[in-house]
DNA sequence: TATTAGCACTCAATACTAATGAGTGCTAAT
DNA sequence: ATTAGCACTCATTAGTATTGAGTGCTAATA
């Protein structure tokens, strides 16, 4: 009796195993031979189909709700289909035509990330993920500090896409608006050009060892009070609705486990951060997401650039049963549209 | 036979409406005349109870899921207790004790609404709401213009609370950086310490009628642009995993309000719009909310000032049947704490 | 006249049972 | 290797009886 485990799919189970995930994600409902047959046009007797679809569950691409049931997909199967779809798609290489869109009218960036979010949520009907670009690889245009009171500096950092970071900053020594002035024009002659991680890591160290002349040196304190702390890319979610909208969601142990992905933010940004690290489509389906507590979510995701360094994070967040074959190719649309929108903004 | 309708509660009447819809809030069940005579030790029988209870039925403050079910509230039921507990309450007039909080360390506008909202939610239980500070408002502290490119430029507009509004525009003629900075000098020289709503509608039309020198008025051309459009507030939402974990939410008919209220974003808008005219405690109960497709939901909200003047709201929503005796000193309190925050930041 | 006891009645909720039907695994024949 | 045939499984649905918390009404009571 040979063991069945972990050898290769012919082409036979391939098709069988793809149009399964298919049809369960069209329908939701246990996938049973007869129909499945019938439906597919498949020119083998449901009998067959039984032993195949045996076949597929003892290798752990399928598996029964009860043992009268028709058979769904494993996270393993979502994988097999997920990855062959992937294959087939291997995205288009052609340029990008980025349309005269509400994207590129956004003049405001929150506004911008706010849409971004929302068209991804609104055309795959799920929700849509975005992990704005990491300020650190912002490159500085121009710094401005504007006193609030005798203490307290606002320093304003443009960066060259023209988005804006702010920073209260408490100093000890009271300020005149002359001495502002000159520390202005100094860390604008020292520091822009540079991406905010060099000048938090090296470039204000240099700076210092290089001279010591005092007025430029409480310039840069103010500089480095700016640059200390977090400086996180947000995570902003939108269309949880669309969500709750699907029955099997709204069902205790799912809603739990969304419900958790909601409370539990630093569960999504890490899976995000991972994945902008990487290129291309990324998906993570069931239990590839590394928490216990999630069960029946997949993500989609793809990382977006400014020139050819990844900065941030787009995705969208489904049920396992998640419409793939839709979603893959709007997100990798809508990354390349973001990526094209913020490379030309920094030109 | 004497009409019921319209007349005022007596003492007793009052007091079992007030009993019961406290009980109903802490059980979620339909409350019965026996086990509810025994629980609050009202000295009368059961039989009286349910005379009473009819009574209230009949003059609107109660009702029956079924002919032989317990009473409940109707919206009109809460509504009377919701008026006798603010007239309870009438928010004690002292000074609010800031602690240094959380909230005060916030840096970033953008950082501490966001804390506001998740502490209400933290803190009630349900959702968190805020209308963010009108930019209408705030007083213009200090205007920075940013070359972008030869044709855009980037506004930053730095109110008296440091709070940070951006606009990107674009201008028809190139600008030399010399030029520029000698529009910076004439807009800050002319519209520093005008609220935004003052600039756009009187002072740069009298600005333009005053004088008619050519580079000031390309100066207030930038001016005029970054002023067109929406300055709107922005409508946070935090918690609503909250609500989804209250079971009679999930509820087919109270879920369908849910999704309409978070997807509506207009609706909530509005209703906070109105709040923030005015003064105090707010309350909008089930069938208050002008809105056919929502059910089931309450809001409780109140203003919050910068000096004495109302710039946005601060609000728990959650289903009718809440807390609303430790959801309105919360509110209160959030209210006073953010008021005293702004107003001491804008000195 | 307001209150209470007593009683018949209502109805959601629960539990039990039977019928249905879409599905399976196994075996023997092709 | 494939298929027909058959006994078996089990979620789902519908039907039925039971229970119990609740009511309204009437007549007695303070």
């Amino acid at each position: 009796m040979e063991t069945l485990k972990d050898r290769l799919l012919d082409e036979r189970e391939s098709a069988i195993l793809t149009a399964l995930v298919y049809d369960y994600i069209e329908t939701g409902k246990p996938v049973g031979s007869r129909s499945f047959v019938q439906k597919y046009q498949f020119s083998i007797s449901p009998a067959t189909m039984r032993n195949v679809m045996a076949d597929l569950e003892q290798l752990g691409y399928l598996q029964q709700p009860h043992s009268s049931a028709g058979r769904i997909p494993t996270d393993m199967g979502y994988r097999y289909y997920v990855d062959s779809l992937l294959e087939k798609y291997s995205s288009f290489d052609g340029d990008v035509q980025v349309k005269e869109d509400v994207l590129s009218k956004e003049v405001q960036f929150e506004k911008l990330f706010d849409s971004v979010t929302r068209m991804l949520s609104s055309a795959s009907r799920y929700a849509g993920v975005m992990l704005t670009p990491s300020p650190y690889f912002a490159v500085v245009k121009r710094i401005e500090l504007v006193p609030l009171d005798s203490r307290d500096v606002l320093v304003i950092m443009v960066g060259r896409t023209g988005m804006v970071f702010t920073r209260k900053v408490r100093i000890s020594a009271t300020l005149t608006y002359d001495s502002l002035y000159e520390f202005s024009k100094y860390l604008n002659s020292e520091l822009c050009g540079y991406a905010l991680q060099e000048i938090k890591e090296t470039v204000i160290k240099e700076l210092r060892s290089a001279q010591m002349q005092s007025s430029n040196n409480m310039a840069l304190d103010i500089a480095e009070l700016s640059f200390v702390g977090e400086t996180d890319s947000m995570l902003r979610i939108d269309g949880i609705e669309n969500l709750l909208k699907i029955p099997e969601m709204v069902e205790k142990e799912h809603l739990d486990s969304l419900l958790h992905i909601i409370e539990e933010k630093n569960i999504l940004k890490d899976i995000l951060g991972l994945a902008m690290q990487l290129d291309g489509i990324q998906t993570m389906i069931g239990n590839e997401i590394e928490s216990v507590y999630v069960r029946g979510c997949s993500i989609v995701t793809t990382p977006y650039k400014i020139g050819n360094k990844n900065v941030g994070v787009i995705g969208v967040l489904g049920p396992t049963r998640m419409d793939y074959e839709k979603v893959v190719p709007l997100v990798d649309y809508t990354g390349r549209v973001v990526s094209d929108l913020l490379t030309n903004m920094s030109k």
